[in-house]
DNA sequence: AGGATCGTTCAGTTCATACTGAACAAACTT
DNA sequence: AAGTTTGTTCAGTATGAACTGAACGATCCT
Protein backbone atom coordinates (compact mmCIF):
# COMPACT_ATOMS: atom_id res chain seq x y z
CA UNK A 1 0.00 0.00 0.00
CA UNK A 2 1.81 3.05 -1.60
CA UNK A 3 1.82 6.33 0.36
CA UNK A 4 -0.03 8.85 -2.13
CA UNK A 5 2.87 11.74 -2.94
CA UNK A 6 0.90 14.67 -1.76
CA UNK A 7 1.09 12.79 1.62
CA UNK A 8 5.02 12.17 1.88
CA UNK A 9 5.11 15.74 0.97
CA UNK A 10 2.58 16.90 3.82
CA UNK A 11 4.80 14.68 6.09
CA UNK A 12 8.19 16.05 5.35
CA UNK A 13 7.14 19.74 5.47
CA UNK A 14 6.07 18.86 9.31
CA UNK A 15 9.19 16.89 9.63
CA UNK A 16 10.90 19.90 8.82
CA UNK A 17 8.73 21.79 10.94
CA UNK A 18 9.81 19.85 14.26
CA UNK A 19 13.69 19.80 13.38
CA UNK A 20 13.76 23.40 12.83
CA UNK A 21 11.75 24.03 16.11
CA UNK A 22 14.39 21.65 18.08
CA UNK A 23 17.16 23.60 16.71
CA UNK A 24 15.78 27.29 17.55
CA UNK A 25 13.74 28.56 14.35
CA UNK A 26 9.88 28.95 14.91
CA UNK A 27 7.78 26.22 13.37
CA UNK A 28 6.09 27.70 10.72
CA UNK A 29 10.03 28.72 9.46
CA UNK A 30 10.55 25.77 9.42
CA UNK A 31 7.21 24.24 7.48
CA UNK A 32 8.17 27.14 5.16
CA UNK A 33 11.61 25.76 4.73
CA UNK A 34 10.36 22.46 4.16
CA UNK A 35 7.64 23.62 1.51
CA UNK A 36 10.42 25.52 -0.74
CA UNK A 37 12.77 22.35 -0.23
CA UNK A 38 10.01 20.18 -1.67
CA UNK A 39 8.28 22.43 -4.22
CA UNK A 40 12.18 23.79 -5.60
CA UNK A 41 10.37 26.60 -7.16
CA UNK A 42 9.68 30.06 -6.20
CA UNK A 43 6.41 30.48 -4.48
CA UNK A 44 4.28 33.68 -3.76
CA UNK A 45 3.90 35.32 -0.42
CA UNK A 46 -0.38 34.69 -0.22
CA UNK A 47 0.28 30.76 -1.58
CA UNK A 48 2.36 30.25 0.98
CA UNK A 49 -0.05 31.27 3.76
CA UNK A 50 -2.43 29.06 1.96
CA UNK A 51 -0.78 26.34 1.28
CA UNK A 52 0.48 25.88 4.95
CA UNK A 53 -3.11 27.17 6.07
CA UNK A 54 -1.50 30.20 8.54
CA UNK A 55 -2.02 33.37 9.03
CA UNK A 56 0.22 36.34 6.49
CA UNK A 57 1.58 37.63 9.69
CA UNK A 58 3.21 34.85 10.40
CA UNK A 59 4.51 34.05 7.21
CA UNK A 60 5.78 37.70 6.77
CA UNK A 61 7.91 36.98 10.35
CA UNK A 62 9.18 33.45 9.25
CA UNK A 63 10.40 34.62 5.72
CA UNK A 64 12.10 37.74 7.40
CA UNK A 65 13.80 34.78 9.51
CA UNK A 66 15.10 32.75 6.72
CA UNK A 67 15.60 35.41 5.52
CA UNK A 68 18.42 36.43 7.66
CA UNK A 69 19.85 33.74 7.96
CA UNK A 70 19.86 34.01 4.07
CA UNK A 71 18.44 30.44 4.01
CA UNK A 72 15.78 31.59 1.35
CA UNK A 73 15.60 34.54 -1.37
CA UNK A 74 12.80 36.72 -1.69
CA UNK A 75 12.21 37.61 -5.62
CA UNK A 76 9.40 39.53 -7.73
CA UNK A 77 8.44 38.13 -10.96
CA UNK A 78 7.55 40.77 -13.91
CA UNK A 79 3.66 41.97 -13.45
CA UNK A 80 3.50 40.24 -10.18
CA UNK A 81 2.49 42.12 -6.98
CA UNK A 82 3.33 39.03 -4.87
CA UNK A 83 6.43 38.82 -3.63
CA UNK A 84 8.19 35.14 -4.52
CA UNK A 85 10.56 33.02 -2.03
CA UNK A 86 13.01 30.58 -2.93
CA UNK A 87 15.30 28.06 -1.48
CA UNK A 88 18.61 30.04 -1.37
CA UNK A 89 21.71 28.56 -3.62
CA UNK A 90 23.44 27.49 -1.03
CA UNK A 91 21.07 27.11 2.07
CA UNK A 92 23.16 24.22 3.84
CA UNK A 93 26.05 26.02 3.91
CA UNK A 94 24.34 28.74 5.38
CA UNK A 95 22.97 26.84 8.06
CA UNK A 96 26.28 25.63 8.89
CA UNK A 97 27.52 28.92 9.21
CA UNK A 98 25.13 30.18 11.37
CA UNK A 99 25.54 27.37 13.79
CA UNK A 100 29.74 27.46 13.92
CA UNK A 101 28.93 31.53 14.64
CA UNK A 102 26.69 30.12 17.83
CA UNK A 103 29.41 27.88 18.97
CA UNK A 104 32.18 30.65 18.39
CA UNK A 105 30.21 33.36 20.29
CA UNK A 106 29.32 30.79 23.11
CA UNK A 107 33.49 30.06 23.26
CA UNK A 108 33.92 33.92 23.17
CA UNK A 109 31.54 34.48 26.03
CA UNK A 110 32.97 31.55 28.22
CA UNK A 111 36.61 32.52 27.71
CA UNK A 112 35.34 36.27 29.05
CA UNK A 113 34.58 34.31 32.16
CA UNK A 114 37.85 32.97 31.73
CA UNK A 115 40.00 36.01 31.98
CA UNK A 116 38.21 37.07 35.58
CA UNK A 117 39.65 33.95 36.81
CA UNK A 118 42.79 34.71 38.89
CA UNK A 119 45.37 32.40 38.06
CA UNK A 120 45.69 30.80 41.85
CA UNK A 121 42.40 29.12 41.31
CA UNK A 122 44.54 26.37 38.93
CA UNK A 123 41.64 24.19 38.77
CA UNK A 124 38.25 26.01 38.46
CA UNK A 125 40.53 27.45 35.59
CA UNK A 126 41.32 24.11 34.28
CA UNK A 127 37.45 22.74 34.11
CA UNK A 128 36.06 25.99 32.46
CA UNK A 129 39.06 26.00 30.00
CA UNK A 130 37.65 22.26 28.95
CA UNK A 131 34.36 23.64 28.62
CA UNK A 132 35.84 26.41 26.45
CA UNK A 133 37.55 23.42 24.58
CA UNK A 134 34.00 22.20 23.88
CA UNK A 135 32.78 24.49 22.18
CA UNK A 136 35.96 25.34 20.02
CA UNK A 137 36.35 21.53 18.75
CA UNK A 138 32.94 21.64 17.85
CA UNK A 139 33.39 25.34 15.83
CA UNK A 140 36.31 24.22 14.25
CA UNK A 141 34.31 20.65 13.24
CA UNK A 142 31.12 22.55 11.90
CA UNK A 143 33.89 24.81 10.24
CA UNK A 144 36.18 22.14 8.45
CA UNK A 145 32.96 20.61 7.38
CA UNK A 146 31.99 23.88 5.33
CA UNK A 147 34.90 24.29 4.04
CA UNK A 148 34.73 20.92 2.07
CA UNK A 149 31.05 21.92 1.00
CA UNK A 150 32.76 24.49 -1.40
CA UNK B 1 38.14 47.23 39.19
CA UNK B 2 38.55 43.36 39.86
CA UNK B 3 35.00 40.87 40.05
CA UNK B 4 34.37 39.09 43.02
CA UNK B 5 35.02 35.48 42.20
CA UNK B 6 31.71 34.54 43.57
CA UNK B 7 30.28 37.23 41.20
CA UNK B 8 32.62 35.39 37.97
CA UNK B 9 31.08 32.07 39.29
CA UNK B 10 27.14 33.23 39.49
CA UNK B 11 27.93 34.78 35.82
CA UNK B 12 29.39 31.49 34.63
CA UNK B 13 26.44 29.37 35.72
CA UNK B 14 24.15 31.41 34.54
CA UNK B 15 26.18 31.60 31.23
CA UNK B 16 26.21 27.63 30.91
CA UNK B 17 22.55 27.65 31.94
CA UNK B 18 21.38 30.09 29.40
CA UNK B 19 23.53 27.98 26.73
CA UNK B 20 21.92 24.87 27.80
CA UNK B 21 18.19 26.42 27.16
CA UNK B 22 19.16 27.05 23.49
CA UNK B 23 20.36 23.72 23.66
CA UNK B 24 17.28 21.99 24.32
CA UNK B 25 17.71 21.35 28.08
CA UNK B 26 16.01 22.95 30.80
CA UNK B 27 17.71 25.71 32.00
CA UNK B 28 17.82 24.76 35.10
CA UNK B 29 19.47 21.68 34.09
CA UNK B 30 22.33 23.93 32.69
CA UNK B 31 22.32 25.96 35.87
CA UNK B 32 23.36 22.21 37.75
CA UNK B 33 25.93 21.62 35.34
CA UNK B 34 26.98 25.09 35.52
CA UNK B 35 27.64 24.84 39.26
CA UNK B 36 29.25 21.17 38.90
CA UNK B 37 31.62 22.14 36.31
CA UNK B 38 32.78 25.28 38.44
CA UNK B 39 33.06 23.13 41.65
CA UNK B 40 34.22 20.54 40.64
CA UNK B 41 33.58 18.23 43.78
CA UNK B 42 30.81 16.32 44.30
CA UNK B 43 27.89 18.28 45.99
CA UNK B 44 24.91 17.08 47.52
CA UNK B 45 21.16 17.20 46.11
CA UNK B 46 20.08 19.54 49.21
CA UNK B 47 22.91 22.38 48.41
CA UNK B 48 22.02 22.64 44.92
CA UNK B 49 18.78 23.15 46.00
CA UNK B 50 19.82 26.11 48.24
CA UNK B 51 22.83 27.02 46.21
CA UNK B 52 20.83 27.61 42.96
CA UNK B 53 17.90 28.92 45.21
CA UNK B 54 15.21 26.53 43.30
CA UNK B 55 13.20 23.86 44.85
CA UNK B 56 13.74 20.22 45.09
CA UNK B 57 11.39 19.09 42.49
CA UNK B 58 13.34 20.73 40.05
CA UNK B 59 16.72 19.33 41.29
CA UNK B 60 15.01 16.21 40.94
CA UNK B 61 14.27 16.51 37.19
CA UNK B 62 16.90 18.48 36.35
CA UNK B 63 19.92 15.45 37.47
CA UNK B 64 17.36 12.95 36.26
CA UNK B 65 18.10 14.40 32.88
CA UNK B 66 21.56 15.10 32.85
CA UNK B 67 22.28 11.63 34.79
CA UNK B 68 20.17 10.27 31.64
CA UNK B 69 22.88 12.07 29.16
CA UNK B 70 25.62 10.93 30.95
CA UNK B 71 26.88 14.21 31.97
CA UNK B 72 26.90 13.67 35.35
CA UNK B 73 27.18 11.52 38.36
CA UNK B 74 25.38 10.08 41.08
CA UNK B 75 27.26 9.04 44.14
CA UNK B 76 26.94 8.39 47.59
CA UNK B 77 28.90 9.07 50.96
CA UNK B 78 29.42 6.41 53.43
CA UNK B 79 27.16 7.75 56.73
CA UNK B 80 25.68 10.27 54.09
CA UNK B 81 21.95 10.13 53.54
CA UNK B 82 21.39 12.61 50.65
CA UNK B 83 22.85 11.83 47.18
CA UNK B 84 25.97 13.40 45.55
CA UNK B 85 26.30 14.56 42.35
CA UNK B 86 29.78 15.65 40.26
CA UNK B 87 30.59 15.46 36.86
CA UNK B 88 31.13 12.53 34.23
CA UNK B 89 34.59 12.19 33.87
CA UNK B 90 33.76 12.43 30.18
CA UNK B 91 31.06 14.74 29.71
CA UNK B 92 31.98 16.68 26.95
CA UNK B 93 32.52 13.49 24.93
CA UNK B 94 29.00 11.97 25.99
CA UNK B 95 27.55 15.79 24.65
CA UNK B 96 29.20 15.18 21.19
CA UNK B 97 27.49 11.55 21.70
CA UNK B 98 24.08 13.14 22.11
CA UNK B 99 24.07 15.51 19.39
CA UNK B 100 25.35 12.66 16.84
CA UNK B 101 23.06 10.38 18.23
CA UNK B 102 20.11 13.23 17.27
CA UNK B 103 21.79 14.17 14.00
CA UNK B 104 21.47 10.59 12.66
CA UNK B 105 17.74 10.20 13.83
CA UNK B 106 17.05 13.50 11.84
CA UNK B 107 18.75 11.76 8.66
CA UNK B 108 17.44 8.73 9.13
CA UNK B 109 13.62 10.44 9.53
CA UNK B 110 14.15 12.23 6.66
CA UNK B 111 15.81 9.17 4.67
CA UNK B 112 12.07 7.34 5.35
CA UNK B 113 10.80 10.30 3.08
CA UNK B 114 13.06 9.50 0.46
CA UNK B 115 12.32 6.01 0.21
CA UNK B 116 8.48 7.17 -0.02
CA UNK B 117 9.36 9.32 -3.60
CA UNK B 118 8.78 7.36 -6.57
CA UNK B 119 11.94 7.17 -9.12
CA UNK B 120 10.07 9.84 -11.40
CA UNK B 121 10.22 12.55 -8.71
CA UNK B 122 13.86 13.08 -9.33
CA UNK B 123 14.04 16.44 -8.74
CA UNK B 124 12.19 16.57 -5.69
CA UNK B 125 14.31 13.12 -4.59
CA UNK B 126 17.70 15.34 -5.30
CA UNK B 127 16.21 18.08 -3.43
CA UNK B 128 15.61 15.85 -0.04
CA UNK B 129 18.57 14.13 -0.62
CA UNK B 130 20.37 16.73 -0.37
CA UNK B 131 18.75 18.00 3.07
CA UNK B 132 19.13 14.59 4.31
CA UNK B 133 23.33 14.69 3.11
CA UNK B 134 23.06 18.25 4.96
CA UNK B 135 22.56 15.94 8.29
CA UNK B 136 25.22 13.03 7.41
CA UNK B 137 27.79 15.98 6.65
CA UNK B 138 27.24 17.18 10.46
CA UNK B 139 26.95 14.25 11.80
CA UNK B 140 30.03 12.77 10.48
CA UNK B 141 31.75 15.84 11.80
CA UNK B 142 30.76 15.41 14.96
CA UNK B 143 31.47 11.80 15.35
CA UNK B 144 34.93 12.51 13.83
CA UNK B 145 35.84 15.20 16.84
CA UNK B 146 34.12 12.74 19.35
CA UNK B 147 37.55 9.98 18.15
CA UNK B 148 39.86 13.00 18.37
CA UNK B 149 38.82 13.05 22.02
CA UNK B 150 40.08 9.86 23.14
C1' DA C 1 7.49 1.85 66.62
C1' DG C 2 7.78 6.79 66.09
C1' DG C 3 9.97 10.54 64.00
C1' DA C 4 13.06 12.71 60.75
C1' DT C 5 15.08 13.17 56.30
C1' DC C 6 15.43 11.92 51.66
C1' DG C 7 14.16 11.86 46.52
C1' DT C 8 10.22 11.42 43.39
C1' DT C 9 5.84 12.49 41.54
C1' DC C 10 2.16 15.18 39.94
C1' DA C 11 -1.44 18.74 39.86
C1' DG C 12 -1.46 23.50 39.47
C1' DT C 13 0.76 27.83 38.26
C1' DT C 14 3.87 30.75 35.87
C1' DC C 15 6.17 32.25 32.06
C1' DA C 16 8.00 32.66 27.46
C1' DT C 17 7.06 32.62 22.86
C1' DA C 18 4.55 31.58 18.62
C1' DC C 19 0.65 32.73 16.34
C1' DT C 20 -3.50 35.34 14.95
C1' DG C 21 -5.95 38.96 12.94
C1' DA C 22 -7.08 43.72 12.57
C1' DA C 23 -5.06 48.12 11.43
C1' DC C 24 -1.97 50.36 8.56
C1' DA C 25 1.11 52.36 4.77
C1' DA C 26 2.72 51.64 0.28
C1' DA C 27 2.19 50.45 -4.36
C1' DC C 28 -0.63 49.26 -8.05
C1' DT C 29 -5.19 49.39 -11.05
C1' DT C 30 -8.98 51.43 -12.97
C1' DA D 1 -9.02 59.87 -6.95
C1' DA D 2 -11.11 55.83 -5.19
C1' DG D 3 -10.54 51.21 -4.54
C1' DT D 4 -7.49 46.77 -4.50
C1' DT D 5 -3.89 44.20 -3.24
C1' DT D 6 0.30 43.47 -0.71
C1' DG D 7 3.52 42.98 3.22
C1' DT D 8 4.40 44.62 7.94
C1' DT D 9 3.36 45.67 12.62
C1' DC D 10 1.51 45.06 17.02
C1' DA D 11 -1.77 44.07 20.72
C1' DG D 12 -4.02 40.18 22.30
C1' DT D 13 -4.47 35.18 22.68
C1' DA D 14 -3.18 30.50 22.74
C1' DT D 15 0.01 26.91 23.62
C1' DG D 16 3.49 24.33 25.65
C1' DA D 17 7.29 23.77 28.72
C1' DA D 18 9.41 24.71 33.11
C1' DC D 19 8.92 25.31 37.77
C1' DT D 20 6.76 25.02 42.42
C1' DG D 21 5.27 22.84 46.41
C1' DA D 22 2.54 19.53 48.76
C1' DA D 23 1.83 14.61 49.17
C1' DC D 24 3.93 10.30 49.23
C1' DG D 25 6.81 6.04 49.98
C1' DA D 26 11.27 4.73 51.33
C1' DT D 27 15.11 4.73 54.28
C1' DC D 28 17.54 5.83 58.25
C1' DC D 29 17.98 7.00 63.29
C1' DT D 30 16.80 6.67 68.10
Amino acid sequence: MAKPLSQTRCDFIEKVGLKSQSEGLPRIAGRVLGLLIWDGEAIAFGELAQKLQVSRGSISSATRILEDRRLIKRTTKPGQRQDYFQLAENPYAQMLGGIADNLERAMQEINKTLRDIPEAEGEIKARVTAYSDFYQQMSGAIAATLKTMN
